[in-house]
DNA sequence: TTGACATGTCCCCGATCGGTGACATACAAG
DNA sequence: CTTGTATGTCACCGATCGGGGACATGTCAA
């Protein structure tokens, strides 16, 4: 059996159980302070744990959050929006069901909202790794909209699901420095109601549309 | 007249010219190095100054900034989107143009992009009030939209602008972190075209209906 | 029992940060 | 010329950062 503290610190002699309390703390720090607070410090101080064993068990911070990120993005939802087995669904309902589960997933998660602010602001590996494994899962999930052919040569299905699914990115990130955007509360969950049901409406009558819109510049077209 | 250096550097013994100095090398630092290289030995390096002055002039950094922003802020468009004087726009047009202006002046301005990248991860003093002063412009150029009564109760246009700003924003942010969103360059006019083009078409689409949406969850309405 | 090794603690290092006191120099008023 | 003041330079402080060496102690095998 192994030899574990009477003191219910749980961190003497155990070296799987401190590596535990040391990704955890990551975690616990990134969500409360944000990734400005990671620092082989801030989250030895947080596992109550000497930072030499972050050297000495991880490499360091780059290589802890690492296999911190690769333990979390590994036990991420697999196949998270569309469900196949839906047959009356059409590609609108489709594509608006995606794109707010997208965005409650996100703005419901702390620490994913870290990561994505983090990759906003720096260029790390682990952001960069972090940042390709939303792109190619995000892609995936636009190729099984499955628009139709009609639908397809109409709209630009990628551009608008990028519009739409980083608005509502922005504005889950932004409720942590502020109350509003454009006048809406986006704290509350009316305001998200809201932003939610203006996300469906958009992408619901863009997909509804068959013929393409003229340029962006220039004059209005007469009907 | 006043003493000038020879050395051509131009910032001994006279203080409008170094503040001035000073100021720039902030508007310089930031938008080379973003906000978190934004301290007081950084703007000193960078005017060539010792960074005691900018204790002694502006009263420490957030001061400096707080004159930076109100100068740099105070210059900007009066009234950046809409053309009242076009009578035969329609409201769809007006929202379209507000919104592809926004974006075009947030993308093509570092200083602007950097100050509202800051505003994502530190609420300060200067952050607050520089996003008070856009969210106030913003409400503005949305009630200029000035939709009919029909349309008004059809659609929540705030939250469709909030909704497509936050997204071209987002993107325009990431642009400096990422080369692609959602498989779209996002660095290059073409990719930029698409995306600006998806958001006419969304707000057009959306502003053309009359009719209001179903919930967001819920079984699909049958027409 | 005695050593080898893993685990954990303590303390130090150099660099950088924001912030400030002490001092040098130029210039204008008297 | 003298003197006060504004401008600018230099050196320093304490705090915190990433990083690591030196050492103590528990555990297990020979």
């Amino acid at each position: 059996m192994v030899t574990q503290r009477q003191d219910g610190k749980g961190g003497g002699r155990d070296r799987e159980a401190t590596e535990r309390r040391i990704l955890d703390a990551a975690g616990r720090v990134l969500a409360r302070d944000g990734f400005r607070g990671l620092g082989v410090n801030a989250v030895a101080r947080e596992a109550g744990v000497d930072k030499v064993l972050i050297y000495r068990y991880f490499g360091g911070i780059e290589a802890l959050l690492d296999t911190w990120g690769r333990e979390v993005l590994g036990v991420a939802e697999p196949e998270p929006v569309p469900d196949p087995a839906a047959p009356t669904t059409s590609a609108a309902d489709r594509a608006a069901a995606s794109l707010i589960g997208f965005a409650r997933a996100a703005r419901l998660n702390p620490q994913a909202l870290e990561v994505m602010r983090w990759e906003l602001v720096e260029d790390n590996t682990l952001t960069r790794r972090l940042a390709d494994l939303r792109e190619s899962a995000g892609m995936a999930n636009l190729s099984r909209i499955g628009l139709d052919e009609e639908q397809a040569r109409a709209v630009d299905l990628p551009a608008l699901a990028a519009v739409l699914s980083a608005g509502l990115l922005h504005i889950a990130l932004r409720a942590r420095t502020a109350p509003r955007w454009l006048g809406i509360p986006i704290r509350t969950k009316q305001g998200w109601a809201r932003l939610e049901q203006a996300a469906v409406t958009l992408v619901r009558s863009a997909l509804a549309r068959t013929t393409p819109d003229g340029p962006v510049i220039g004059p209005p077209k007469k009907p």
